[in-house]
DNA sequence: CGGTAAATTGACCTGGGTCAATAAATGTGG
DNA sequence: CCACATTTATTGACCCAGGTCAATTTACCG
């Protein structure tokens, strides 16, 4: 245990320093423990500290003048929430906690601190904006052209490899924790609609359902129906400057 | 004339400093006109430099399995191109010129000097970066949760105010640039159906068009059918290291 | 064990897509 | 500067993926 979430998820990419170690280590000095369904930040509140996402699962979305929903983005442990505080006065979007969860604030302070004593760790945060940028784009093209079934497809599909590294109970069955209506919120579909695609897609045999759990039992199949783009491999991070 | 585009936008948020201008003159030594209708990075090719857009107006897209097209960004004077090359070996977007264009291509080592050297233009960056993820969250929920009407109605006006530092012809009325079905493939919808919502939203006295020109009648109307949110006031950018 | 949220399903509706024909605009070579 | 070729814009007729509404059923919670 590394104690630092972050540190864990940015070494995935490369060997940190222990100067890089103990600088992350710092933005997780304090923590703060939320229930499910508690709301973190709310669109439009005055933002105030950044946070990292040590245990649980939450989400960002936003509201539209009609009332409904878009949810922009799930946040496992090792994500970054709030990063719009780096801009904003006021929050753009809301992010509430789907179970209980661990959240680690810092000020945008020792953002400043970090990326002057840490030209590295800097670099490596443009790297993961790029990369939200990147997965952002592969939605937009979702919602824009592809099939309602493609869309929860991708979802499913996109639920269960960020989950992966955290979930114990590996293999090819997760708990979604999700519902319906929450996933037609991430996809732009209705909560109806999502279930006659969860139903279609589970009768073509790519997945099956019991009790919030889904199990794939096609994977190539699964990936196949929902455009996946595989956004994991073909890194090129050997531009970095060094360690300090 | 600042010498870098890249400098003049980054200067809109702050004074930057002579060494800081300098750093940035560096990243656009080199120019590269480009015809309309060129393409710069092809999606899937191998990513080479960077770039700066430093005069015309340019499109990236994806395409899709079945040929339809997503377009994901309009870029302007000031744009980084192919930021993606700091993440990735293959390009995941193709970008064409939309007019003649000038772009200033440089090296991934050079963003590593800049980051290491120059704190706050690190941090800057990371500002940037930021804000294209808001934008592109915008455009999520607009494509999720909006209606035709809505979509066309905020590609006007993002193309008008993202155009606007530019163009000489200030005023209500400004060149859109962009055939039908573009406006389509950037809104998720077809050709035909652009149309229908050009036409009803001149009828309902919100704009009104001659050969390619649109002039905005009722500029409040258009934000409001367009569900538009300002994202260019409200910035806090206090917490930014010092200069170098 | 009741009570409420979530999942399902059927019946029906509509926003936006598809197809096809025409007109306007833009460009091109001579 | 003109006749022709190619895009692009427009419009009408008709269709369908996904939405809406409403009724049950099932799962979860105190």
């Amino acid at each position: 245990m590394s104690g630092s979430c972050f540190a864990e998820r940015l070494g995935d990419f490369l060997a940190l320093s222990s100067a890089e170690h103990d600088a992350l280590a710092r933005l997780e000095e304090r923590e703060r423990p939320l229930r499910r369904g508690a709301t973190l930040i709310r669109e439009n509140d005055p933002l105030g500290e950044l946070f990292i996402l040590r245990k649980g699962m939450m989400m960002s979305y936003v509201l539209l003048p009609d009332g409904s929903r878009q949810i922009l983005r799930f946040l496992f442990p090792g994500d970054m929430i709030a990063s719009s505080a780096m801009v904003y006065r006021d929050s753009p979007e809301t992010v509430v906690a789907l179970t209980d969860s661990i959240v680690c604030p810092f000020e945008r302070s020792a953002m400043a601190t970090l990326v002057t004593e840490h030209p590295r760790l800097a670099a490596l945060f443009m790297v993961l904006a790029q990369m939200e940028r990147v997965a952002l784009t592969d939605r937009l093209a979702a919602l824009g052209r592809t099939s309602a079934k493609a869309r929860v497809a991708a979802l499913l599909l996109e639920i269960r490899y960020r989950m992966r590294p955290t979930d114990r109970t590996n293999g090819d069955s997760f708990v979604l924790g999700l519902t319906q209506e929450e996933i037609g919120d991430a996809t732009g579909l209705t909560a109806v609609h999502v279930n006659r695609m969860l139903r279609q897609i589970e009768d073509e045999g790519l997945i099956t359902r019991e009790a919030g759990r889904v199990t794939v039992r096609n994977e190539a199949g699964l990936a196949s129906a929902a455009n996946y783009i595989d956004r994991f491999t073909g890194l090129e991070l050997g531009w970095l400057p060094a360690a300090r």
